[in-house]
DNA sequence: ATTATGTTACTGACGGGTCAGTAACATGTT
DNA sequence: AACATGTTACTGACCCGTCAGTAACATAAT
């Protein structure tokens, strides 16, 4: 009654002015929609719908299509970044403790929904931008086994772990993460995965890495493999 | 310069029939197109001049371009599993030979030039073709996977290999290899394999995943087992 | 507190380029 | 000659990027 906007007869305006939100808005939709159908075969006008905005708005906020998927990219991968190092003061802590706490940190985030779209649009278009392509690689790749291979030598050097390359033992952590990421998102494909879940795989992958870079476990009891 | 004066002997025909051979050619050349700018962003022309011959043509063996697509994908796949299960009879050799001889066999696969355009295509299309997915996954990686289990349950029982869950070990396996594949092939973007050979990186794939299910090296090799 | 005026954010139809698919024509083969 | 195979030129649908127009909001004046 005493409000001046009319509530009975405009409750709802057909869109509203959020200039500061629209960025992130489009970058996210566009990220859902290139990770399903890639670069070439989305169309704006999908993004568009899936921010609840039309194909002209996204115009004005980015050049392009091509620089938008740029920005996809880089503002994700940056993200990326931020989430792969923090927390990583603690250096008091054990390396066994440490690996096991990166490694459960690492898992969320390849299981997180943003992780298996970003790889496949980095992988599938990895020719087009070679640029941001070598971004990813240096920048997150490189500089996560950087910090794995970190984690290792402090292992190696308190008898924690064997005597291994431990750039090398960090690609064998990666590897299987990653792979194990991608297959977990098509578990209705990958029946090997399809009747576990998120937390029986990391179990598997961490007691079967730690496993391969322990020393030897002859003296103590390792007895843990679960078959239900 | 080309104007043909000398008509009479051999006029140097602008092209040839060759029907037998005309779909090999046309799916090699769209494997590779396809694996390059994906489904949607390669041209059929493009197909056609790699294969050298017309787009016209294409569509003489071909009814669409997704048709096109799938049969890529499926030929490649049943390559890929004749391959896979070629020499399988050698039951008579040691488990640690088999899977030796076994890794070196599928290094080979995942480091040939087909490998990653195929996984990139698949992975990058597995929405749009669930049914490919699904035969990929079961066909060739759930088969892969049992056969790889079987060696290391033979290994197990001769005590060759530590006491894993077969299936857990197979994925873990697996993983780093194909892992491993894709960063091969793009060696100037991930530095962390740009200065190895393949023959280096399999190396220590093999070392690292033997030391991993190997149960225990401290009193060297030799270890009598007592099966009997 | 209503109206007038101005500004910013957003919309959606359209032009133009690209490309899958086709039709008309050409050449090799038998 | 008659057919199979291949090429070239063309069509129409689709989609990127543009821009004239409009809705939401801001501020000043009455």
């Amino acid at each position: 009654m005493s409000s001046p906007h009319e509530s009975a007869a405009f409750p709802e305006p057909r869109w509203r002015r959020l200039p500061e939100e629209r960025p992130q808005q489009i970058i996210d939709a566009a990220l859902a929609e290139f990770g399903d159908r890639g670069l070439a075969g989305t169309r704006l006008e999908d993004i568009a719908k899936r921010a609840g905005l039309s194909k002209g708005t996204i115009y004005l906020y980015f050049p392009n299509k091509e620089e938008l998927f740029r920005e996809v990219v880089r503002r994700n991968v940056v993200s990326q970044l931020e989430e792969n190092e923090r927390r990583l003061g603690e250096q008091a802590v054990s390396a066994t403790e440490a690996l096991t706490d990166y490694m459960r940190r690492y898992w969320t985030f390849i299981r997180s929904s943003k992780f298996a779209p970003l790889f496949r649009l980095i992988h599938a278009e990895i020719h087009n931008f070679p640029d941001l392509a070598r971004f990813y690689a240096e920048e997150v790749v490189a500089r996560g086994q950087r910090l794995i291979a970190g984690i290792i030598t402090r292992g190696i050097e308190t008898g924690e772990f064997r005597d291994v390359d431990p750039f090398v033992a960090a690609r064998m952590l990666a590897a299987p993460f990653v792979m194990h990421g991608l297959w977990c998102t098509h578990r209705e494909c990958f029946t090997s995965v399809a009747k576990k879940t998120d937390e029986q795989v990391l179990d598997e992958l961490m007691q079967f890495y730690l496993h391969a870079i322990q020393p030897c476990t002859c003296n103590s009891r390792s007895k843990s493999v679960s078959t239900q």
